[in-house]
DNA sequence: ACCTGAACACCGTTCAAGT
DNA sequence: ACCTGAACACCGTTCAAGT
């Protein structure tokens, strides 16, 4: 009567991780994810409360590689533009390095991770843009940042900056424009701004 | 023997498109479109080769939608970086006004429509942006403008913009920012680039 | 000429039955 | 305790059959 365990819930949401990297993410089965374990699909239900929990768990997964990542990447710069240049570099290779989890990531809208796991990993991000354009607009500065990062690559991994050129210059020169804007606005303003940080919510 | 055809491909269109504002793209089904019509499903394929196919021809209607109002928006000014910033608002009106067709448009990589279609729709808007960059680094400017007004609107619609704010003021303020920093870097190196228009693709 | 019923392969999901 | 076969509802798609 001991039915050994053969599946648990972290290698199912990393098979399914890695069939969603490989052959897209409208493609991945309950089926093939359960083959690949060789089980069948009913099996997962005991570790799965459904496939929309199931990519919602592995978009958990590709945000928190994502946001590793940008962590390591600020470290070999002092200099806040500098770091937050090497941020959307690491940012950006993140993406092409994993295009489909990087889409699912941000395109399912109701099998998003909790709001919790995102708070904390936007906080050192923040942190940098604080010191570009200052305490008070660091929030409206840090969405615009992230939609250009996020813009710039959803564009490049849907295909639809086709008319070849130099993309990597293309994007550190926005992102470099971009920053040099906010510095301008915001120089004048961080002196009289006293420092309030209230970072509850991601973005 | 004559059967009265009660369908054509442009109604079914229409309609394809209206059930997927209303009830989202996901729950999108040829049963729905085809009972919308009065029809059964079969009855579609003798107008269009498959879902995908719909898909597609749904997307163009929506990207024709979108760059008539943005060409609109820009009579009323006429400094190029007011006129940037009116079509900015414009596409991100659009954007709220049409959520469910603009993510589908945007985030279907396969079922884009053709090309040729979108060269013709993004000339205008290059051509401000070369007021405000130059020429020889509009396109690079013009993808960022892109990516940051495109990436604003995606986060905001996936709902990853949830700390509250001003969202209106921070999409102004960062557009004006992001062309601020191109007007700096671009104003030096205006005088020297000879025109040179070769803009034959969309981006 | 145009539409439909029936059929097929394929999903996600449930549950009684196996071990 | 854990897995599976069978079943259900629901897709997209095809095609012979209806009108």
């Amino acid at each position: 009567m001991p039915y050994p365990s053969q599946i648990d819930r972290d290698t199912i949401v990393a098979q399914a991780l890695t069939l969603v990297e490989v052959q897209g993410a409208t493609t991945l089965t309950l089926g093939k994810v359960a083959a690949a374990l060789g089980v069948k699909a009913p099996s997962l239900y005991r570790y799965v409360d459904s496939k929309a929990a199931l990519i919602r768990a592995v978009n958990e997964v590709t945000l928190a590689q994502l946001f590793a990542e940008l962590d390591t990447a600020t470290d070999a710069s002092a200099d806040p533009e500098a770091q937050f240049l090497a941020l959307a570099l690491a940012y950006r290779r993140f993406a092409h390095a994993h295009p489909q989890t990087y889409v699912l990531a941000f395109t399912t809208p109701d099998e998003r991770p909790d709001e919790n796991l995102l708070v904390q990993m936007v906080l050192p991000i923040q942190r940098i843009m604080a010191q570009i354009s200052g305490d008070g607009q660091s929030l409206a500065a840090l969405r615009g940042a992230l939609a250009l990062i996020h813009g710039f690559v959803m564009l490049e991994l849907n295909r639809q900056l086709q008319r070849g050129g130099d993309l990597d210059l293309a994007f550190a020169q926005s992102v470099s424009a971009y920053l040099a804007g906010w510095r301008v606005v915001g120089s004048a303003e961080s002196e009289a701004q006293p420092m309030q940080m209230q970072l509850n919510l991601p973005l």
